[in-house]
DNA sequence: CCACCGACGTAACAGTGTTACATCTAGGAG
DNA sequence: CTCCTAGATGTAACACTGTTACGTCGGTGG
């Protein structure tokens, strides 16, 4: 079996000794710093300390090496969510489900756009790795159910997750490309609060 | 003066006589039909009919070029939302809005992507660029204005304004991307427009 | 008439993704 | 033990990218 199809993986890259995984994190680390322009084959093999070929061994080319950090990315941000799950109420859990994503967008800001927004032109995710991107939704499914149940919001639990998901990322993703006006982000901070609440009181049952 | 420096523009792109407009012309062309990755100046140049040095003296290099792609196109953009105002309430005129506004992002996808989602990675608006995006901006603002002043909306119109256009962009974001799970197109557009009416829902005077 | 300046094309530069090919190492077969 | 096969690796080359130096052409002002 090639070794790019394979579906081993280490736990914590950073301290990975495979090969694999090494380039991986370098590759993660090479796209935090110097964003998606900078993420090239050379350069992430000098910072795994191997030559270009390695790439294609371990991940068949330049797309695989995208792909596997597409994935990884729903990953880790499937798993701050998953730590977001604290609060009182459903209602509640979802606004921290809301704060914790904007959180982990914009500490991984290339990162997330490489993941929703195409920040690497020629890569276009295949069905397995949307299939993990789903599992980060359904997360919110789950979430929204909840509410539901709780009878904190009224509606289809998926249209309802997604409309939430369409809020959520269209702030971040607003902020992400500079177009958000406001001069500090304390201030999208909280228009972002006041946003989501805003967003969950359309879906309240007393408004319908 | 340098010529890519010059604010002489033709209206109609198209039918343009001059270089600059047929570069830009042949590049938005080839946006369109090849997406962002093929966006190279030896291809405008060839589909201009000039050789590689004409992107240069009209655009200073591809960073102009895109630039001016980004300009023309909330440009065309905001054409495009302008005349959608029909609508008899201030609401509807919104909705009509919205609705204009992902028609011409889904007939425009990866100019669209240009524009909000940096498809080509190495391009940053610069404070011109991004004061046409806020003119197109601006619209939506007067929009709200126009709704608050009708008490179809209660809130600030800046916050308003910003907080629709999020969850606007969001929901044809997600979809570009590639992350709407609908199946179908009638789907998709049916769930924006209830999801338009929920957005607008939860910024109207019942709910406060 | 002519000198100048801007637009243009050719050719080269460094850097990109990718691949052919030789080398080397690990592990099993006899 | 030897042999030898398969896979990982590195070097070098390929076509392509954005960019620029340089020579040339054409129109305009003196």
């Amino acid at each position: 079996m090639a070794p790019h199809l394979s579906s081993v993986q280490t736990d914590d890259v950073a301290n990975a000794t495979d090969p694999r995984s090494a380039i991986l994190a370098a590759a993660i680390s090479i796209l935090r710093s110097e964003g998606a322009g900078a993420l090239t084959v050379r350069s992430v093999a000098a910072a795994a300390g191997c030559s270009t070929t390695g790439v294609y061994t371990w991940f068949g080319g330049k797309n695989g090496l995208v792909e596997a950090i597409f994935v990884d990315g729903f990953k880790r941000f499937g798993e701050a969510l998953d730590a977001a799950k604290r609060g009182n109420s459903a209602r509640k859990h979802l606004a921290a489900l809301g704060e914790a994503y904007r959180t982990w967008a914009l500490s991984n800001p290339t990162h997330y756009m490489v993941m929703f927004a195409k920040a690497v032109p020629d890569y276009d995710p295949s069905d397995d790795a949307l299939a993990e991107a789903r599992a980060t939704f359904d997360q919110l499914v789950v979430a929204t159910q909840a509410a539901v149940a709780d009878n904190a919001l009224r509606g289809e639990p998926f249209e309802l997750a997604h409309h939430l998901w369409a809020g959520i990322h269209g702030y971040i993703s607003l902020e992400l490309a500079g177009m958000d006006l406001r001069a500090n982000e304390s201030d999208r901070a909280e228009a972002f609060r006041v946003g989501l609440q805003r967003q969950l009181a359309g879906c309240a049952p007393a408004v319908r």
